[in-house]
DNA sequence: ATATATTTGTAGTCACCCTTACAGAATCTC
DNA sequence: GAGATTCTGTAAGGGTGACTACAAATATAT
């Protein structure tokens, strides 16, 4: 007796659509939104595109379905990181060498999903990765300005600025160690400027 | 008498190909080149598209030209700041600085052209832009690695990393304000990595 | 078995892109 | 003027993109 809850009524479908998130996912992270069309993915998921678009609805659609998906899993894990209480310096550096790390562990699919894919030429898939961009930076402010309320747009805006420019770097070619090396740089701006 | 440099010979001009260079540079420092068709280009020079092939023969040699024109005008004079014998934290402070000040200047056409460009998905165009790009990071490596050879790396990614930052959040709509904000503060840790 | 529901595969639509063929117009040389 | 030369405008070629109409296929429900 297998998992056997009712199934649908009509023809079964003959791909898994969780796995084709996975799939499209990689893709979009390794080639870029724009990069990708849809005859490539219904190529790397071996269906034609009706298929695809009675599963998914659009691309951009599938986009955002990937985006969920990464912040579940391969995203930087704020929420971790940025636990109450911690040292303000020791927190925001651990997010700086976190990105380092991510966005520099895998060559073909270097940087951030979110962060690039807000530069997409469609307004759809763009948008939806403006929000989570927006909801993050929303998160360290918040955080910072528990503590540090007077400085919370500045830090933030620092720290936002070097996850995104070390994310390009990552797509640039530059590997874990390069980008690390940035990050503690970096992170001595904001030792000094918090006192640590 | 007029300036009159023996016209050539057949059916003159009805533009003025420098100003078409200039009207282009705006155009694709505003909407960046992958958004801008060639239909757009023609229509903002008031002419068809086989004048615009036969003075500037594609798209992507055109962007070219404008790429050139942009570095002896609006782009970072790094030869006029990286001046020898001046003090390195210093020195690159003022890059930093000048940048938030130029990426942020105008709103309509924000970041940097050259940046901006070594993104697209054209790889002639591309191409260009990541040449001028490199050009300008060993120009940064070899005024390091001058004084702190040791630390030439190191330093050139800090400060690449933080103008490709720079040149997003101007995009993303920081103004100069923001911009100079997070310069300032991503220069605390060359003063404090530099000793000064 | 019949009806119903859902997916599949073929083939194609429609829009937009960069680019060019071609003939006519405007200028210079002789 | 005649001829050579260069630009201009119309119109379209050739490619690629996202997306879909439609009928055949495969399952469940009764």
């Amino acid at each position: 007796m297998t998992t056997n809850i009712s199934r649908p009524r009509g023809r079964p479908r003959r791909f898994d659509p969780e796995q084709a998130v996975a799939i499209a996912q990689r893709l979009f992270h390794t080639q870029g939104y724009d990069a990708v069309s849809v005859a490539d993915i219904t190529e790397a998921l071996g269906i034609n595109p009706p298929s695809f678009y009675a599963a998914f609805g659009s691309k951009a659609a599938l986009y955002a379905r990937t985006l969920c998906r990464y912040t579940g899993t391969e995203g930087i894990p704020l929420a971790e990181i940025l636990r109450p209480g911690r040292p303000l310096a020791e927190a925001l550096s651990a997010v700086l060498e976190s990105c380092a790390r991510r966005y520099g562990a895998d060559p073909a699919a270097a940087g951030c999903l979110v962060i690039e894919g807000a530069r997409c030429k469609d307004p759809e898939a763009r948008n939806a990765a403006r929000a989570l961009s927006t909801t993050a930076a929303d998160t360290i402010r918040q955080f910072i300005a528990a503590t540090h309320p007077e400085a919370a747009e500045r830090l933030t805006d620092y720290v936002v600025t070097l996850m995104v420019g070390l994310s390009t770097m990552a797509r640039e070619g530059h590997g874990a160690d390069r980008l690390l090396a940035t990050a503690r740089l970096a992170s001595l701006a904001l030792e000094q400027e918090l006192g640590a």
